[in-house]
DNA sequence: AGCAAGATCGGT
DNA sequence: CCGATCTTGCTG
């Protein structure tokens, strides 16, 4: 079933590995997808250098000023559409990069199969009708390691292990 | 008003 | 390794 906003409601490092092995469902004219999401990273509050809260509340970040549970979109490199969950309370600059999902590994190779753009800006992941996560009931195994791609960030930013990634599936033996 | 850089990807 | 492609936030 449909995660509500209660549960964005939490600090971005609780939310994010609970997410992992959950369910990004996206409805586009009637037909569904679902994807469990396998890897997620963490942007986290005004101080951390690598997070676009860097520079205060602007015309693109402000959705993540906002509580929990809406969705953080934007163009980078011209061209690759970045899909966000923003979470934690009022005033607490969050963000979870979705990265992978299973199917597609990289988070703007998620955008162009989900067809997701800056129409998605600020959507309601409790009462969206065409994006939304639910709960597998899955328990993986996690793994934390510093996030991807920030080295302008400098320390301790670039190094914080802010990116989470679901095991590798069990082998058979 | 102008500019440099970017939470990326795909092809050489 | 390099180019694509354009928004953003900073500088002047």
């Amino acid at each position: 079933m449909r995660l509500d906003r209660s549960f964005f409601y939490r600090d971005a490092l609780t939310v994010a590995p609970d997410l992992l092995g959950k369910a990004l469902v996206r409805k586009d004219k009637e037909r569904i997808s679902s994807h469990t999401i396998s890897e997620v990273e963490v942007y986290l509050g005004i101080e951390d250098q690598a997070s676009h809260a860097r520079f205060g509340k602007t015309a693109r970040n402000a959705v993540m000023f906002d509580q929990g549970g809406l969705v953080y979109v934007y163009l980078i490199y011209g061209m690759h559409w970045m899909l966000n969950f923003v979470t934690g309370q009022n005033d607490q600059p969050q963000a979870i990069l979705i990265r992978g999902i299973t199917g597609f590994e990289g988070p703007g190779k998620i955008t162009r199969a989900l067809r997701i753009d800056h129409s998605f800006y600020g959507e309601n992941l409790a009462t969206s009708e065409r994006i939304w996560v639910e709960n597998r009931n899955l328990k993986p195994e996690i793994t934390r390691v510093p996030r991807f791609g920030i080295d302008y960030a400098g320390e301790p930013w670039k190094s914080m292990p802010w990116r989470y990634i679901m095991a590798p599936p069990p082998r058979n033996s």
